[in-house]
This record gives C-alpha cells, structure tokens and sequence, in this order.
DNA sequence: AATATGCATCTGCATATCCGCATATAAGGA
DNA sequence: TCCTTATATGCGGATATGCAGATGCATATT
C-alpha cells in the first residue's frame, strides 16, 4: 500500500499521473512540452512507474504512448481520481494542462 | 500535494495513521506495542508527521498522547479514510489493531 | 548516406531518508 | 532524593532517491 504513495510522493510522477487520467494517452514528448523538464527526467519516471505498474506504454509509430494501467486497483485508482479533483485547485498542475493543450499534438 | 503523499509512503507512518484514525488518540507506548517496533523508531516518525502538521500532541501525565490533526484538508482527510478502508483488506494493517486490542492500556 | 527525432539508459554525484544505539529529559511515585 | 516509566533526540552509518549530462539506438526524413 505505502509503495503506492511511494510513486505518487514525486511531483514529477504525480503531475504525470494528472495528465495522464485526463489526457488517456501521451507520448514522452507530449509529457516533457507539459511539464517542461527534460526529456531524461520524464522518460525515468515513467519507466519507473511502469516497473510499478501504474503506467503502460504502447508504440505507435515513433512515439511511445504512456497511459494510466488499465488494470489498477479500485484503492489506486480511488486516489488518483482524487488527486486529479484536487489538482484543479492547484497552479501548477494548472499550468501543465494549459501547456498541454497550446503544443502542437507531436 | 506530494509531500503529503511523502508522509504515506512510510508503512511505519502510515501504520500509524490507520491506527490513529479509528482510535481517536494514541500514546507512543500504545503505538510501539501496536506496531512492534522500537519506541525510538516509532517516537520520531510522530515527530516527523507533528512537524508537518499531520498529528498533534497533548500531554496527559506522563503520556504523550498523539491524534490526527483536526485541521487536515478535506483532501488529507479523504485520503486517509480510503486507506482506512482499504486497511481492512490487507494483514500487517489487521496484525496491528489486533495488538492494540490485546495490550493492557498503557 | 547523412541528419534529425524520440526515447531509454548509464555514470557520477549530491542529498535525503531511515535506522539503531545511546543518552537526555520529563513526570510520577516510593 | 532516587527509581521507574514514557518520550525525545544526537550521532553515525547504510541505503535510497533524484538529478544532469552523455551516450546509444531505432526509426523517420532529406
């Protein structure tokens, strides 16, 4: 269970995770424009939560697109449901989705 | 957002976070035998979650009774009672509250 | 072929976290 | 005052975590 909140105890992977409830799909790129960090930094941390399980990846052309497991439990997805509600209540989270949405898709 | 997750991500802390939330108050004598674990280990990961305004204090003779902060965010609050319920499937969290049921209190 | 792009991974480093042990402090009672 | 119990904390060591930058590699694109 703590090694649940062990993933979500990064900024980096949480405002992932945000992006990722809403968006269903994102490549690394996609995520880095988002967050604006590095590319290295990105792509670790999501390797690291699909080692965990809490992400999937597929390849669809160049791009491999990251989505939230479809098979976490109701206990995981409870909280990140709650964290996305909470989420619009915070700047920077905020921030991420408008950078989202004004990069050209890829 | 995360540090909160940063505090959860400790089964010691979390352990104790459960345990706290159905019991109302705690002495840190309570917790360790609830816990088996040292009172030094237990003692500072209260210390931990007072600083960072997840539990209070009060002092009654020569206890040091420990509670959940009554000033949590709806957020923190929600959090936790999902964890609560979600205790009840998982054995180390039952182990617990059968110990603190058998100890003589304090 | 040469170049660009998307992504993963390794290295080296700094810092944070957790722990046990020993000791300090505090309250209560003999 | 001395002893016991309850709790806190300083210290040192082990381990974990996070980071930037470099590199590798596969797949476009030109």
């Amino acid at each position: 269970m703590n090694s649940f909140f062990k993933i979500l105890s990064d900024e980096t992977r949480l405002r992932c995770l945000v992006l990722l409830f809403e968006q269903k799909e994102l490549c690394v790129c996609e995520l880095m424009y988002a967050l604006d960090l590095p590319q290295s930094k990105v792509s670790r941390h999501l390797a690291n939560m699909k080692t965990q399980e809490i992400v999937s990846q597929r390849r669809e052309e160049q791009w491999v697109l990251y989505s939230i497991n479809s098979e976490l439990s109701d206990f995981q997805l409870d909280i990140i449901k709650r964290c996305v509600t909470e989420s619009k209540h915070v700047a920077i989270f905020e921030a991420d989705k408008n950078r989202l949405l004004t990069t050209d898709n890829r």
